[in-house]
DNA sequence: AGTTGACCTCAAGCGTACTTGAGGTTGTGG
DNA sequence: CCACAACCTCAAGTACGCTTGAGGTCAACT
């Protein structure tokens, strides 16, 4: 059989997954990567405080706007550890994406425009073609995966 | 000093990498993956018709719109490979990542409306945010990175 | 002929975001 | 008290899109 939910406010890492939605390795690898923190019971296991449920909500909503886990890092590390986080501060936190989200959809606007006069022409032609040479408003990318649209 | 350009009609694998903006090793890659062909020489070294160039092309620029190589592959795969491609085979192909830039900067935008909704409220609450619970739309993840906006 | 830069292959590494597995511990219901 | 689920750590694996490095070859110019 299976444990019952502690009656406590904490939430055990089960709960929290089930709740969340994630794996429990996830929430492993989240706080290892310091997005979310953990006290420990005197056997070592993790206990969550309840807020984690709602910051982990945000580090997936984030996500699925195509936001890095390292930019959600810097966001959350902008809410206030002395105390619990308010709806306004989630609200800023989210308020800030919403010009993230805006340039990001205007950048693709712009590439299917682009995309629409270069259907016409078939070129691709390098000196001609305004998709090509993106090197002023999409570089910027070292090694590792491009990440041209995301982020 | 450096070798001259060869007047042959043919792209050494450095003046390919110059003129489309990629790296020697990026070339090596994309033939490996299949998206890309050359012809060896009698010493063992690469040749590129000039057909190369254009699908280089194409493939920055698709990756520029967020496609990932297996998908710009599957296009490529779709050009004809017993004559040169036209402009028509290569305007169909930009059409066809028309739709998917639609669909992208859809998403987007419901996202971002989304978003807006739920800066009022601050919720991200589980329950009642249409934000979080993306399952619908936007799960079908498995192991590997996420690339839920991508693609 | 020798120098030198461009080229070759193959293996390993990197960054992101996790998962999987091995091997061991904790803690609750029966 | 003991079984057994849930937990723990640490190392390694996965997928993508390349880059970097080692160790060696090719070819144009002088």
């Amino acid at each position: 059989m299976s444990r019952a939910p502690s009656k406590h406010s904490e939430l055990t890492p089960g709960e929290l997954a089930v709740r969340a939605g994630v794996a429990v390795s996830a929430l492993h690898f989240y706080e290892r990567e310091g997005l979310i923190e953990s006290r420990r019971t005197a056997g070592n296991q993790r206990r969550y405080h309840r807020d984690v449920l709602r910051r982990v909500a945000f580090i997936r909503v984030s996500q699925s706007l195509g936001i890095s886990l390292a930019r959600i890092r810097e966001a959350l590390d902008g809410l206030p550890d002395n105390r619990v986080a308010t709806k306004a501060d989630w609200a800023r936190l989210s308020a800030h994406w919403r010009s993230d989200l805006d340039a990001r959809i205007d950048q693709l606007e712009r590439l299917r425009d682009q995309l629409d006069g270069c259907i016409g022409c078939g070129c691709l032609s390098l000196k001609s073609c305004a998709l090509y040479n993106p090197q002023d408003e999409l570089s910027a990318n070292g090694p590792g995966p491009r990440r041209l649209v995301r982020s």
